[in-house]
DNA sequence: TATGAATGAGTTTTCATTCAT
DNA sequence: GATGAATGAAAACTCATTCAT
């Protein structure tokens, strides 16, 4: 009835600002589990404010991963197609651009997110699937299959070997957003890609030699 | 009154039915997002009986967790103490033993749950790590190094190694418990961890042949 | 979370107790303005329980046109069908019939809240004028077309006469329903009725005279 | 800057306008249900410009009644007066001017309008009475005495008469206010009003012949 | 004057928890 | 032990009102 300080900053950036304390919020909590309140707080709003821009707290979470994965749309398939180098190499590529371009933004929220929340927001995980796991599937399948095609690679299942290789990056976004995580402490990323290179490539045995 | 009374007193398996239920509502929806009601529905009863067996819904998750990890101390820790075979094989040994034990029982919602849950409840994932995941890591740990140790691995950062090599198991698990997620359909587990082993022990170049 | 006082009667009379509370206060300050507490406490329970029967408050405004058009259904239709004498003792018959079936009970309020909210809810509003007013108008039309078939009334307009007919009957019903209306202090039906006949069926000249 | 400044200074006329929306949207979903951003809108402006020209929703609503009334002050008074003619021709001429002046003008709504909010403003609802019912009362009082004492009309009950006197013009003036009301399609104003009267003065019963 | 972003009190609605039966 | 009606604290959402521009 009687606003004791009134708004002082008006921005463009309102609903961005929202989004991004709402992603915050919401890995760190879980969607249910943070509040409208929470989120507008952390914003530096009230209560109300949120609901001038979002429909709902539900439109905030579909917003946020809709402004997550928009930009994400064919990212790096040229990298793909002009490759001529070695499947190695491109493998290398391919992980170390992942990382910059989802690792180590916010995007890498993203597989937290929807492994909490996505059996509640069926609509939204098939989004994810199809904008944002597919084309990954299919960068590194593409990888793979010219590496077979060259015969640098010997791989028996594809479908496998592409889980096998990304759940390295795909749990390392988890843990890097998962309080408490059991990640080594101060855990680099470029040391960690390339341990993760290395057994992909050459598995842990010594090179040329079969104990089995 | 009515002498049959044919009123077969339910098992004492009461509390059991409620965490079973109330484990596939978490894993399915998140905790804050499972509603007593729901748990006691889905456990045969009506809303007033979980609170006979359990404090609250906090308890009911806490037990939960406990009533999983408990069973697990000290689990295939002697399978390492008497290991006399190749460190190739002593990991092919573990990774199944892991799937038997863990990935296919209800254990293997345990990922999902602390990933989703895991920052609201501190205690709750201390002991986590504590008891599931630390030693699971031990005896991974206790692996590379004794293939070390026989000039049969070799590997440059032992800590990520382990993060490596448990990932795609843990991300199965995960992706297990989540509904339309992006595993490959008809998920084979057994020819998933051949996958994933032969990667691990060969890695993907084929055999003594550098294309780096 | 720990209630003073639990609840005392459980009835399954609740549903009609927070209906005829709704009734009363959906009267007496509109829709909009009476707030489910209101409802609630009226009914003499809290804020959730009338959520235990009801799914919101327009269930609630719903469920009572509902619970009063009901059994409204053929009334006094048979009336009509058995008639032997006059017209005019037939429209007596007819408005001192519908004044003890409707004006003096609870369905007299039923004209106010739909002249206040019929607006805002259109399929309501339907249901009120196909169950409620047009079985009305067809008695008073029926009544009419008998009279006018004897010789007995003379009509030039017949849907204009039913609204003029009916609407000082209506209108009371809204008046009694209505804090500090304008109707005459100690307003006596009986009486009413009485002058309502006497004009509707010989008009204010005197008989026989034509004055103008 | 800009010379040309084409900023034609809004008419002064703004608080009227903002009047008029409000009694239309008063008038259509109630008070509490009808905002002010929507009487805003309505009006051409924005939230906030209301606040400049009224203290608040309240003010709104009192200013719109206060409006409506204040020209209603001594009307047709004068025509009482100055009859000479008979009283049913008298009758004839108010409810015909009381047609005109109030039922085909803004005014009409005031009926709906108070028996939708009256009782949640009873100081309106009393400025109501006073000075819109309560001289209309007066008029048709005057009427009926005047015709009495001509020996022209016979009344037992001259507050009840006024009453289902008006009865059919006040209703119809609701009903003109409210969507989907059971108004005859097309309702023709004049016809009615001679149906009305016809009733009203000669009653159904064909003249001079009593059928009871 | 006019705007419209922001506020925050007030409502609706949900649901963990209690307790008479 | 079990039930489920009822509670009431807490969360989502609305909207009259303010005020920097």
């Amino acid at each position: 009835m009687c606003p004791i300080k009134a708004w002082t900053r008006r921005k463009e950036a309102r609903p961005q600002e929202i989004l991004e304390a709402a992603l915050k919020l919401f890995v760190e909590k879980g969607y249910t589990a943070t509040k409208i309140e929470d989120i507008a707080r952390a914003a530096g709003v009230t209560r109300g404010t949120p609901y001038l821009y979002f429909a709902g707290k539900e439109d905030i979470f579909k917003s946020l991963i809709r402004s997550l994965l928009l930009p994400q749309l064919a990212v790096g398939a040229t990298l793909l197609q002009e490759w001529q180098g070695s499947a190695s190499d491109l493998l290398r590529e391919l992980i170390h651009t992942w990382w910059r371009v989802v690792g180590a933004t916010p995007l890498s929220a993203l597989p937290k997110l929807m492994i909490a929340e996505g059996g509640n927001f069926p609509e939204v995980m098939a989004v994810y699937n199809d904008e944002f796991i597919a084309p990954g599937r299919g960068m590194l399948r593409h990888a793979l299959q010219y590496g077979i095609a060259r015969g640098e690679f010997q791989i028996d299942d594809i479908e496998y070997a592409i889980e096998v290789i990304s759940a390295p990056i795909v749990l390392a976004m988890v843990m890097m957003n998962t309080a408490n995580s059991c990640l080594p402490k101060d855990f680099a990323a470029e040391r960690y890609l390339q341990c993760c290179l290395a057994v992909v490539l050459n598995g842990l045995n010594t090179r040329g030699v079969s104990h089995v």
